[in-house]
DNA sequence: ATTATCTATAGATCTATAGATAATGC
DNA sequence: ATTATCTATAGATCTATAGATAATGC
C-alpha cells in the first residue's frame, strides 16, 4: 500500500469530483476550462474562430462535444476570455507606467518593449486573436475597451514625448507599429521576443523624430522600467 | 418610339441572354460576377470568410443563391480572386521598380508609397483579407506565392538601401511597417490614401536608419518614380 | 443553341440543450 | 448532494448539385 502521504514529482492529478472522461484523464492536469482554453487559443489563431467547430474544441481538449458548455455558456465566450487574458498583461503595465514619474520617452520605449515581448511570447501568435473579423462584432465590447484604453496611453506616453500637437497621428503609427510585429511574427514564428522587443522598442522612438542619442538614452533608462513594470505571470496557453 | 441608336448617359445596361434575375436587373449594371466579387469583398472584409455564407453574398449581389456557382466554382474561388486582384498592383508596381536604375533608397520610396496608397485605397480594407486565418490554409497557394515575390522584392531594395548584412531583419521590419497600415485603417477607415503613402514612405525609410536629409533626397526623387511607376487601374470594388 | 438565371433539395454539418450517469464529498 | 462528464438529439444552418426555365442570338 502506498502511503497518502506521498505528493511529489509532476503532482498526480488530484482525482476530483464528477464523472471521468471517455478517453481518459486530462494528460496535461491542468483541468477542463485550461484545457479547453488551450485548444480554442490554437484553432482560433489558425484556422479562425467561425472555422473551428465547437467539436473540434472539444476533440482536442480531450472531451465531448457537450461538455464545453459545462465551462463556457457558449463559443463566443471563450474567443472573449482569451482576449481579455491577452490584453490584460500590456494594460497593467500601460498603467504602472503612467504612473512613473520618468521621461515620456523612456516610458514609452518601456511599454513598447514589454507589449512586443507579450505579443512574441509563447508558442502561439496570440495577438493575432484580435485581428479575427468576428472580433469587431457583437459580445467583444470588453475586449475592444481594453484595448482602447492600452490606445490611450500610447497616446499620452506619445504626446509627452513629441508634444501634443503632431501626438495623435504619432501616437497611431507607434502603436500600429508595435503590433506590426504580430504581422511578422506570421511569416517568422521563431522570432526572439526579448530580441524583438528591444529593437523594436528602439525603432518606435526612432520613429518619432528621436535621434541615436536620445534612442539610446531612452533605451539605457527604459530598459531597467521594464524589467520593473513586467507582468509576473504572462498567461500561459502552451498545448 | 425611342430611337436604337441612343445610348448614352450611364450605360443603359445592355440587354444580355439569360434568364432575368427575379428581383430585377443589376442595380450596378456591372455585371454579376462583378457583383457577387464586390459583395464577397465587403462581407469577408467585415465579417470573415467562414462566417460569410454563399446566401449572404448572393443576397448582397441581388441573385439566388444557387447562381453564385455559375460564376465561381466554390466560394474559395472567390476570395482567392480577390487576393490575387489586391496583390497584383503591388506586384506590378515592385517589378517595374525592381529593373529602373535610380538608387534603391529611391525606389524603395516609391514602393512603400505605392504599396501604402494601395492599400488605403477603396472604400473596403481589401488589404486586410490576407488576414484571414483560411488564407494560411489549401487553396490560397497561388496568392501567397505572389506574396511572397512581393516580399522579395523589398528584401532586395532594402539591401540594396543599407548593405545585404543587416538586410534581412531590415526587410522584414519595412515591408510589415508598410503592412500595418492595414491595421492603423481598422481604426481609422478615412485615413487618406496619398497622405498616408508619402508618411509611411518617409517613416520606413527613418526605419532603415536614414537621416533627415537622406529621407528627403529620397523623396524627391520617388515621387517622381512612384507616379511613373503607379498602377493605372488598381482594381475598384465599390459596391 | 447558348447563356444566365431560377427552384428544389441532398447531405453534411454545427451550436446548444435535455437529461442520464459516474465519480467524489459529507 | 455536488460536480463533471456523458449520450442523444432538435433545429438551424450551409455548400454544392440537379435540372427546369426564360431570356438572347443565329
Amino acid at each position: 500500500m502506498t502511503s497518502s502521504i506521498v505528493r511529489q514529482g509532476a503532482t498526480p492529478a488530484p482525482r476530483r469530483p464528477g464523472r471521468p472522461r471517455a478517453d481518459g484523464a486530462s494528460p496535461t492536469g491542468r483541468g477542463t476550462e485550461s484545457d479547453l482554453l488551450s485548444a480554442a487559443a490554437r484553432l482560433f489563431c489558425t484556422v479562425g474562430y467561425t472555422a473551428t467547430s465547437t467539436r473540434a474544441i472539444a476533440d482536442a481538449a480531450g472531451v465531448r462535444q457537450a461538455s464545453m458548455y459545462h465551462w463556457f455558456g457558449t463559443k463566443s465566450a471563450i474567443l472573449q476570455r482569451l482576449l481579455l487574458d491577452s490584453v490584460e498583461p500590456s494594460l497593467e503595465s500601460a498603467r504602472l507606467l503612467l504612473a512613473r514619474p520618468e521621461a515620456p520617452a523612456v516610458r514609452l520605449w518601456a511599454l513598447a518593449r514589454l507589449d512586443v515581448e507579450l505579443l512574441c511570447s509563447g508558442d502561439l501568435n496570440i495577438g493575432a486573436l484580435y485581428l479575427l473579423p468576428e472580433v469587431a462584432g457583437e459580445g467583444f465590447e470588453a475586449f475592444r475597451e481594453h484595448r482602447e484604453q492600452l490606445r490611450a496611453a500610447y497616446g499620452e506616453l506619445v504626446s509627452g514625448a513629441v508634444g501634443s500637437d503632431a501626438g495623435h497621428d504619432a501616437a497611431a503609427v507607434v502603436l500600429t507599429f508595435v503590433e506590426s510585429v504580430i504581422l511578422r511574427r506570421r511569416d517568422e514564428p521563431e522570432l526572439d521576443a526579448a530580441q524583438a522587443g528591444q529593437r523594436y522598442a528602439d525603432l518606435a522612438l526612432r520613429l518619432l523624430g528621436l535621434d541615436d542619442d536620445a534612442v539610446a538614452r531612452a533605451r539605457e533608462a527604459g530598459s531597467a522600467l521594464a524589467d520593473e513594470a513586467r507582468p509576473k505571470k504572462p498567461v500561459d496557453r502552451q498545448n
